[in-house]
DNA sequence: CCACTAACCTAATCACACC
DNA sequence: GGTGTGATTAGGTTAGTGG
């Protein structure tokens, strides 16, 4: 109990949403599915999370992780001992999908927020920006958002909004992320206001988007994703290479990966880059003009990061994919 | 005590809808 | 075409679990 304040000072650190145990036989399926493919559509990580019995949201938030670890493992498994803990890194043979080149329909339908869930929102947001589990569900009955999908929006919120209420000066819950912290106190830890919904919508309610998309860089499509059967035994698999075996030329185009236009726009939205903007919060509140730099300086985090992904890059790694519409995630910077 | 890892975070980017 | 914003990525941090 630091109390730590994660937007205002009155505001005790709102509870983490209860640690998961996973059972083994989950962890299998989760590891035999990435095994195949660590990165999933949508609609099979639905599916395997039906069929293990955890919701979907945790199943993409341990891909997230898994992929995380392998590219560490990766990282820190140097090239000379073979026998480490991986065995399975096989840069030969491309898989069918490619870390920049993620099958356009895996993506989520774009959820259609209304208007008045929209003002839910943002009366929480105000109230703290980083709400803890309790006031995400509690948030996701009175919009009749999945709480994820809430989650996902105080995400975006917090990127797009630096802020800056008064009171509230950084509100980077420990200094960027994290935060929680506090235990229990799941219940009434939400001192934010929060109107009841006229619950106009009382689903998702996923725009249908024209799919289809060409999806110029899924060959998988009509193409299971994943084997259902989760067999046991481990796919040959393995092409998974976070540096994506990629080693290329110099890069051609170092610096600004940042599409022209976000940079234009972000720059845009928070003002000049006067670096005068004051003592700059902490990274939760970083001026958006700061993300423009586009390498031009590693961003502060960055610099006590583990070296690795900008080393990668200043090597001579090439970005990702060519994909042309599927490249994604982060590229080098 | 410590390693592992679920949960959470930022930053960057993509993609779709709407004007 | 420009803008707003939901979704996803990489990769770091925090904190609960279990050896």
């Amino acid at each position: 109990m630091d109390g730590t304040s994660p937007s205002s000072p009155s505001l005790p650190r709102e509870a983490r949403r209860r640690r998961l145990v996973l059972s083994s036989s989950q962890k299998d399926a989760l590891q035999a599915l990435f095994q195949q493919n660590p990165y999933p559509a949508t609609e099979t990580r639905e599916r395997l999370a039906q069929e293990i019995g955890m919701p979907e949201s945790r199943v993409q938030v341990w891909f997230q992780n898994q992929r995380t670890r392998r590219a560490r493992q990766a990282r820190l498994g140097s090239p000379g001992s073979p026998g480490e803990g991986q065995p399975q890194q096989r840069p030969e043979q491309a898989p069918s999908w490619t870390p920049g080149c993620v099958p356009k329909e895996g993506r989520r339908k774009r959820t259609a927020i209304s208007a008045s869930q929209t003002r839910i929102l943002v009366q929480a947001f105000e109230g703290n920006r980083f709400p803890g589990i309790a006031t995400r569900e509690r948030l996701a009955q009175q919009t009749g958002l999945p709480e994820s999908r809430i989650h996902i929006w105080f995400q975006n919120r917090r990127a797009r909004h630096p802020g800056r209420s008064p009171g509230a000066p950084a509100n980077s819950p420990a200094g960027g992320a994290g935060g929680a912290g506090g235990t229990g106190g799941t219940g009434g830890a939400g001192p934010q206001l929060l109107p009841t919904v006229p619950q106009e919508q009382s689903q998702p309610a996923t725009v249908p988007s024209s799919a289809a998309h060409g999806s110029p860089c899924n060959p998988l499509v009509g193409q299971p994703l994943w084997v259902p059967a989760l067999p046991p035994a481990p796919v040959p698999l393995g092409p998974w290479e976070p540096s994506g075996g990629l080693a290329g030329p110099a890069p051609t185009v170092p610096s600004c990966r940042l599409r022209q236009r976000d940079c234009a726009r972000l720059r845009l939205r928070s003002g000049p880059p006067t670096k005068e903007a004051g003592p700059l919060p902490k990274a939760a509140s970083t001026p958006t003009w700061q993300r423009c730099r586009c390498l031009a300086g590693t961003r502060p985090s960055l610099q006590r990061m583990i070296p690795g992904t900008i080393r990668r890059f200043w090597a001579g790694q090439t970005p990702p994919s060519p994909c042309t519409s599927g490249a994604r995630g982060r590229r080098a910077r």
